[in-house]
Formats: structure tokens, C-alpha cells, sequence
DNA sequence: GCGACAG
DNA sequence: ATCTTGTCGC
């Protein structure tokens, strides 16, 4: 039996009334912030979700969970959160030390029924999040200047609505793309991405995931600075 | 109809 | 990066 694209459409649809595009009520400065990527084994059979959580800002590493489970959808633009999510829930399950705000790697709001993988795992999981993605999936914006910081409005021409930002995260790189996923607003959402910058493209948090998600020279150099502390 | 299209 | 699938702008 196949996938039911237009019940996951519906089910988006509902989803998306229920996100809350303002500043939680109890967020005040996090002491610990996550962030979470995904990646793929056996040529796609097998996700892999990584969720990290660091102490902030001195953006140390607390805790890591990573999860491993057969992949139950392929990649649909505009779906990407029904493969992913249930790897992350997972992961966000076995993590002991819940941070405040989770930087997830992929949209927010900034999605065509405005509920991205940020907002998914915000909503179930009831926490603020914050998409931060590497691409555009969907809004319009004009061109972002070079210097550092540089930001430009991400809308929605339909309804003339603020659905991001795109952000000049670091010199002669692409722009990140952020949006609200859940309990954020979109300048807190900005905020707090431009807090968790420390010198390179990818927010802390984010990079942090991706090294642990990708086992890359960064996770092993955390390894080794872990098990000195503990030695 | 054609190209774009989070990861 | 890919893609059967959908959805959008042009
Ligand atoms: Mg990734």
C-alpha cells in the first residue's frame, strides 16, 4: 500500500492551525539548546536521527542521542518531515537533558502549508523550535548583501505574510533560511540563530547534529575532548 | 507544459 | 545527490 499524499496534505493543514507564531509565555534565555539533523544509511533504507544538546552560550556539549530505524517514506518536497520525524521523536525520547529551544535542520513555518519539519516536531513534541535550513523550499525574498548578518525578509506574496528570514550567517557563504517552527516569534526565531553563530554558516547546535549525524571529524574531536573530561 | 524543489 | 508520488510560479 502506498503513501496518502493528500491525507498527509490534510493533516498538515490541521497541524498548521495549531502552531503558536509568538514568544512562549515561559521562554525566557535557554541554558541549553538543541539542535537535531538526519541521515540516511543502506542507500536510503535506514534513518539516522541525531538530536545534541549544548549548555549556552558557551555551546558545550551535553548530551547526544542517536537514533537508527528503517525508513518508512522516501523524500516528497514539501513532505520531508513524515520521513523524519519519527527517527527524531525517537531520539528526542531517549535524550535525559531537554533543552529549552531546539534548532531543527529544515523549515519552519517557511513551508507551503506552513508546517515544516521545525514546526512538526515543535507541535508534537510540544517544545519552541526553530527551523534553520540550508535551502529555500518555499517564499520569496530579494538578494541578501554580502556583509555578515545581512538579513532580508522571507514572504509569502499570497497573503503578504512574514514566513522568515534569510540570513547572511557567515562571509562568502549561501544564506541560511530561518523560520518559526513552534513557541517562537519570527524575531526571536532570527534572534536566537544570530546568538548561536560562532564563526561559521551553520548555528552551533546545527553544526553540532550534522557532525554527530554524519560521524564527521568534528563529532570525533568532541569524543576525544568528552573522554578526557571524564578520564 | 516545464523547471524547482527542506533533507 | 536521488525522486514515483505533489505543488507552485511562470
Ligand atoms: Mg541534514
Amino acid at each position: 500500500m502506498s503513501i496518502n499524499l493528500a491525507q498527509l496534505k490534510q493533516l498538515q493543514l490541521d497541524y498548521a492551525h495549531r502552531i503558536i507564531l509568538h514568544d512562549d509565555v515561559g521562554f525566557k534565555t535557554p541554558t541549553l539548546i538543541g539542535g537535531t539533523d538526519v541521515g540516511f544509511e543502506n542507500n536510503g533504507g535506514i534513518t539516522r536521527a541525531a538530536i545534541v544538546v549544548l549548555s549556552y552560550p558557551s555551546f558545550e556539549l551535553v548530551e547526544y542521542q542517536v537514533v537508527k530505524i528503517p525508513t518508512t517514506m522516501p523524500y516528497i518536497p514539501g513532505y520531508l518531515s513524515f520521513r523524519e520525524f519519527p527517527a527524531l521523536a525517537l531520539a528526542w525520547q531517549k535524550i535525559t537533558c531537554k533543552p529549552e529551544l531546539l534548532l531543527v535542520d529544515g523549515q519552519g513555518v517557511a513551508h507551503p502549508r506552513q508546517f515544516g519539519i521545525a514546526s512538526h516536531l515543535g507541535l508534537l513534541l510540544d517544545i519552541p523550535t526553530i527551523g534553520v535550513a540550508k535551502r529555500r523550499l518555499y517564499g520569496q525574498y530579494e538578494p541578501v548583501a554580502q556583509v555578515p548578518l545581512s538579513c532580508q525578509p522571507l514572504l509569502d506574496n499570497h497573503n503578504n505574510t512574514l514566513i522568515g528570514h534569510v540570513l547572511r550567517s557567515k562571509a562568502k557563504c549561501n544564506p541560511l533560511f530561518i523560520s518559526s517552527g513552534h513557541r517562537i516569534s519570527q524575531r526571536s526565531a532570527l534572534n536566537w540563530v544570530i546568538l548561536c553563530l560562532n564563526g561559521y554558516r551553520l548555528p552551533e547546535p546545527t553544526r553540532f547534529a550534522d557532525a554527530v549525524a554524519s560521524n564527521k571529524p568534528l563529532f570525533q574531536k568532541l569524543l576525544a575532548k568528552s573522554a578526557n573530561a571524564t578520564a
